[in-house]
DNA sequence: CACGAGATATGACGATCGTCATATAAAGAT
DNA sequence: ATCTTTATATGACGATCGTCATATCTCGTG
């Protein structure tokens, strides 16, 4: 190998991140083979020395993307208390810089459709990718000493971000958008994260 | 005119219904004008003389679609008590029919992402429409009797729907989906219709 | 310093997309 | 029954897409 060992594997994960960002930005469908090519600094006859097509480009950058997550979800795991873990996660979801900025956010609100049609690109490995995900999300949050309960709960508030997150993006009005967010973290926060012990307010 | 009167009109309407289920089914961006005169039962070429272009297609079929789902809603605020139009509605959102038949469900699970991007087509009239969908869900619900905490709760409530009918569609394994629409059942009606009077279980 | 093998760029192909000019078909008016 | 207006179909255009064969560049090796 005349270049030095690892350069190809090093732009192959520069067309990954490249393609993670653009796909969460302007969706997979919308995004042409030469604008991941063009964002990862390279020109788009090159792609196929390094992916046999947009298919498994697709498949890879989604399970790359989840994988991404999973500093994040180590810092919300590690602090002690399940209140302080669902507000590190709520407050950090539901925040306008998440929804001004989908290509560094999360997977299932960007993409979380165009994946789950049954002939997409994307469908195989990212619903591998998701069900990973999951079971890191209900690991690293702890709501229950059940395991299914656990599960079940953490996949709820998932849900209940996700589509949060998909609102406040649709809306044109960012007073509206602030809004949705806003009362979002509260009603996610009443639901999983209940004070300890406060007196309630009408 | 020498046609009758309403018969561009009607084509227009059967244009518009066909476009709004490709999309839902298919998405905005893989469907082409083509598909949507081909489902119909026209060519692709007359399509300009119904639409200015496949924007205005895309946002006139965002505002119909959302309509649509008016007499749903009407269904649900007949009912007499909180806890039955909750259940009423989380029951025929969660539902596997539901998750297996995207052409003719919710607009926001279908194509929210690829609405909420900032250049899309749809953008405009598909936030409109959706500001509208949701005032009438708020009115349609009546989950308080404050109407600013009564939109909050009905926002919340959307988002959950939204975000488990989103993860149950990504989903491959049958079961898995199953499950996810269940345990969202679950959590749904645990959170915005409690039972009256029940003990709690652990 | 020249060589050659591996990594990237160039350019082109069929297919499909959105769009439009033009031709054909349909039906009330005369 | 013919005409004329309106609705739809035909066919084609540039642009963009995914894909690939080929050429150019890069940099360890001898």
């Amino acid at each position: 190998m005349r270049y030095p060992t690892h350069h190809k594997h090093g732009t192959r994960a520069r067309i990954l991140r490249a393609a993670s960002e653009v796909f969460r930005e302007r969706g997979v469908a919308s995004t042409g083979v030469d604008a991941v090519m063009r964002r990862a600094g390279l020109t788009h006859g090159g792609f196929y020395a390094h992916f046999r097509g947009k298919a498994e480009l697709v498949a890879e950058a989604c399970a790359a993307g989840f994988d991404a997550g999973r500093e994040n979800f180590e810092r919300i795991a590690a602090l002690p208390t399940r209140r302080e873990r669902v507000r590190a996660l709520v407050l950090s979801y539901l925040s306008a810089r998440h929804r001004d900025h989908p290509a560094a956010g999360c997977l299932v609100a960007a993409l979380g459709l165009e994946a789950a049609r049954p002939g997409g690109a994307a469908r195989r490995g990212y619903a591998a990718a998701l069900q990973r995900h999951r079971a890191r999300l209900a690991a690293a949050l702890r709501l229950a000493d059940d395991p299914a309960e656990n599960e079940r709960l953490a996949t709820a508030l998932l849900s209940q971000l996700v589509g949060a997150l998909i609102l406040a993006r649709s809306l044109a009005d960012p007073a509206e958008s602030g809004a949705v967010l806003r009362h979002a973290r509260r009603t996610a926060l009443e639901h999983f994260a209940p004070p300890p012990a406060n007196p309630e307010h009408p």
